[in-house]
DNA sequence: CGGATGCTTGAGGTCTATCAAAGCGAGTGG
DNA sequence: CCACTCGCTTTGATAGACCTCAAGCATCCG
């Protein structure tokens, strides 16, 4: 998979104001002067190699991070050793949100690729927010879309079986790469079947099956990672199969 | 189960700067002034009776609700007509967050015995934290613990067997009950096991059965919804027996 | 008191996990 | 340039956890 979005050159000095990703992202509804003031706040970058952490869990928190470009992955874990996938992060998808109640991050976030992302400073964002109603008030969907997101994540743990997760996991991806401008049926996954599995609440070995499953079914074309959705129709039935 | 705070009498004007529920609700942290001023905007409370919803899937969103007395749950159910309890709340803790993203509530929140809560409306809300950050900041703070939570519960759901799950469930159930000046080892159930299932992706017999087991493994006491602790650390060491 | 609702318990079946082995592919070093 | 290695994936056989179906019991409430 090629990045979302072309790195502009570095001595560009790329900002909100201007970037692909506004649409998709916290500047979403901001009127220009709004905007040219985020851009002050949103200042630093910092690049994630593939496999390196952009926060761990107990490290303080002191900003959010919005995807630019690269894949993520979140987990938490329990004292015991317990691993669990909460969630995949795409360009324009905000990082760190778990982080304010404690001042501290509640979960690693790990580069599933080479990524790099926008860093805001909380207390700022906060600051501005204060200002500007628009801006809070879009951080506040921001944040509500998080939680209603990982209800649909309970969802699916709680009454789903293995097929009608992989299903609803992959029409998931395909219509978030849409969104960005990516094909909807050819899609190259950045992460391995056990980290699926983490997420979908199945071991690796399932998450292979399955996926073969879809393959004789005819529904993808699976060769390793690379996924062709053949019949999108088909997965959403399989998505409300179970009841 | 007693009410968790004794109903005023209803004449007494009761406001956030007096609740019982300040230290646990959106009022902690803040000043007295701003603790008045927060009194203006709360001024409404709402009945919810037994088995009645305080709000639906789809109703438009205007208000947070902050729980005074009772107990809710809340769920989210597929378009096939699936079905997920996602929580249970008690006072003190704050109802409607889902429905900032998309203007309109996007689970049920139904009464599990007769309840009361503050209403608190959002537009409001958002204004008054324009003016004191930490009003503003609190809020925040509330809305990621309730992130940090759900990725608590995709845990319990993704990674954990059914022992584990229960005993994880009762264990926070008493933990948040202690809060609130309640005994950590007596408790009555305000919900079903078909409910308690539900939340914790299981079978109501699923459920019972374990209930039964742990009686028998001498953790609890179990006479239908009413339960004993009897071995706290042994329901730990259940939660901690996977890995 | 009697019906309704919720809870418990049993027997048998299904789905997913576990254990094991072989295959594929990318990157490395000879 | 090829052989090798390592990590990841696929596939098979088996086992175990949880679900399903079914019946009986307890509790609540009109």
């Amino acid at each position: 998979m090629q990045l979302p979005i072309p790195v502009r050159p570095a001595e560009v000095k790329a900002a909100c104001s201007n970037c692909n990703l506004r649409e998709l992202c916290l500047p979403l509804g901001l009127s220009a002067e709004e905007l040219g003031r985020l851009d002050t706040l949103v200042a630093r970058r910092r690049s994630v190699p593939r496999g390196e952490a952009l926060f761990r869990n107990g490290d303080p928190f002191e900003s959010l991070f919005a995807v630019r470009t690269g894949f993520f992955k979140t987990s938490v874990s329990s004292e015991d050793g317990r691993d669990q996938v909460t969630g995949f992060q795409m360009a324009g998808e905000l990082l760190g949100l778990d982080g304010i109640s404690h001042d501290r991050h509640a979960c690693d976030a790990i580069a599933l690729e080479d990524s790099q992302v926008c860093v805001i400073p909380f207390e700022d964002l906060e600051h501005l927010s204060q200002q500007f109603r628009e801006l809070q008030h879009q951080f506040h969907k921001i944040m509500s879309r998080e939680i209603v997101r990982d209800q649909g994540v309970m969802l699916l743990l709680g009454s789903m079986r293995a097929e009608e997760r992989l299903a609803a996991f992959l029409l998931n991806l395909t219509q978030r790469l849409h969104a960005r401008g990516f094909s909807a049926s050819a899609l190259v996954l950045r992460m391995t079947r056990e980290e699926i599995g983490s997420y979908l609440g199945l071991k690796l070995e399932t998450v292979s099956r399955t996926f073969s499953k879809f393959q004789d079914d005819g529904l993808l074309e699976v060769k390793q990672r690379q996924i062709r959705v053949l019949d999108e129709a088909g997965l959403r039935q399989v998505v409300n199969s179970g009841c």
